[in-house]
DNA sequence: AAGTCAATCAACCGCACAGTG
DNA sequence: TCACTGTGCGGTTGATTGACT
């Protein structure tokens, strides 16, 4: 059959961007919203196909787009993120305000896989080529429990996903335009309100409506877990020795990933339930740390105790490389420079491994800041 | 100063999927 | 159900920039 080119492609101009292409790109958007990207270009006077001035846009233009150096907690959620997820860049940068899919792969790609594999891990496996991520017993760390996670967090994010871009429509349908968009969001921001991610615009949204009763504590709530947590279990998760790693490689290339004999259940056809009605029955026998009674010793929900998991990945322990880069600052002058490099070299592998330790370890609640390579 | 190489990142390309008539 | 369109996503490319010789 085949598709039609997504434009006409004589004519139309390729390469970077021009300042007044720019403009015109921006002004039109401003104005009238980008409606139909295929008919934007001739609508703006543009050279260019739709898909290019969509890009354009979504990569560089925007509004509400935050452009320079990644911070160590973006960092270290890319990290656990694309550990979960793969190279899903779009599920990951809606983790991530203000950035882009194209730039956190392109982040990836030249900083974080190569940093990984400095300190010995494989960027892709997350496997440690080295005894990087052995516990201190020589053991094998349990890899099917977070492949578990892997897989309800993946749903779980594109449910997400789904929401945002539903948010997003509706916004770009509704009765404000893009630059009362941008007014209120200045206003929150200038006011030091957070801003909210789209998902969660929505669920409160639904919250307002009369007759729904959402849970707003997710998707990125900041419960963490208990003390108590769920003991993890060692055997059974059908590792062996040396298997340490934990890339949920039945996500990458595979959308159809849930484990053997789960049944994905979502109540009724809201779409919200996607977040919170996840069968419990689902993982039962298989990882007894994501059923309802350790949910029920977290003090929450099964739906806040999914929820958490995000909450676990994105908060708390985001001082860890903060402290050392404060650490570092503070060195006085009398080491070596082969001292200094040497102690830079190991204190920059304490610090993946410590993410990685607590990436691949289930039954974490303390951070990785207190990560102890002894 | 000139040449070379590597790193970075904006942009392109092709595929997949959802929506629509 | 099918054909088609529009859009989003992920992989890849290539221009630019900076470091090094």
């Amino acid at each position: 059959m085949g598709r039609s080119p997504c434009c006409d492609k004589v004519n139309l101009k390729k390469g970077p961007w021009t300042v007044e292409e720019d403009q015109k790109l921006l002004a039109y958007v401003e104005k009238h919203g980008h409606g139909s990207w295929r008919a934007l270009p001739a609508k703006a006077g543009l050279q260019r196909c739709g898909k290019s001035c969509r890009l354009r846009w979504t990569n560089y233009l925007r509004p509400d787009i935050k452009r320079g150096e990644f911070s160590p907690q973006e960092e270290k959620t890319i990290i656990q993120l694309h550990a979960l997820l793969g190279n899903r860049w779009s599920a990951i940068a809606s983790h991530l305000p203000k950035r882009t899919d194209n730039e956190i792969k392109n982040y990836w790609n030249t900083h974080l896989k190569k940093r990984l594999a400095k300190v010995g891990i494989d960027p892709c496996t997350l496997k440690a080529t080295s005894n990087t991520l052995s516990s201190a017993d020589g053991r094998p760390r349990s890899a099917a429990n977070l492949s578990h996670m892997a897989q309800w967090e993946s749903a779980r994010l594109e449910a997400e996903a789904r929401l945002a871009r539903e948010s997003k429509l509706r916004a770009a349908s509704g009765s404000m335009n893009l630059q009362q968009q941008q007014q209120q969001q200045m206003r929150s921001s200038s006011l030091g309100e957070p801003i909210s991610s789209p998902c969660l615009d929505v669920l409160r949204e639904r919250k307002n409506t009369p007759g729904e009763n959402v849970d707003l504590e997710s998707p990125t709530s900041t419960l963490s877990f208990p003390e108590n947590r769920p003991p993890t279990t060692e055997s059974g998760t059908g590792l062996v020795d040396g298997d340490v790693a934990v890339a949920p490689a039945s996500q990458q290339g595979s959308e159809n990933s849930e484990p053997e004999g789960a049944e994905w259940r979502f109540s009724g056809n809201d779409t919200t339930d996607c977040l919170t009605g996840f069968s419990v029955e689902a993982f039962d026998g298989e990882a007894p740390w994501l059923s309802e009674p350790y949910a029920s010793q977290a003090g929450c929900s099964w739906g806040q105790f999914g929820a958490g998991f995000t909450g676990m990945l994105l908060g708390e322990f985001g001082e860890q490389k903060t402290r050392d880069h404060s650490r570092d600052s503070h060195t006085n002058g009398h080491e070596t420079c082969a001292d200094e490099e040497e102690e830079e070299g190991e204190e920059n592998r304490n610090y993946w491994n410590s993410i990685l330790n607590w990436v691949n370890s289930p039954s974490s609640s303390s951070s990785p800041v207190s990560y102890n390579p002894d």
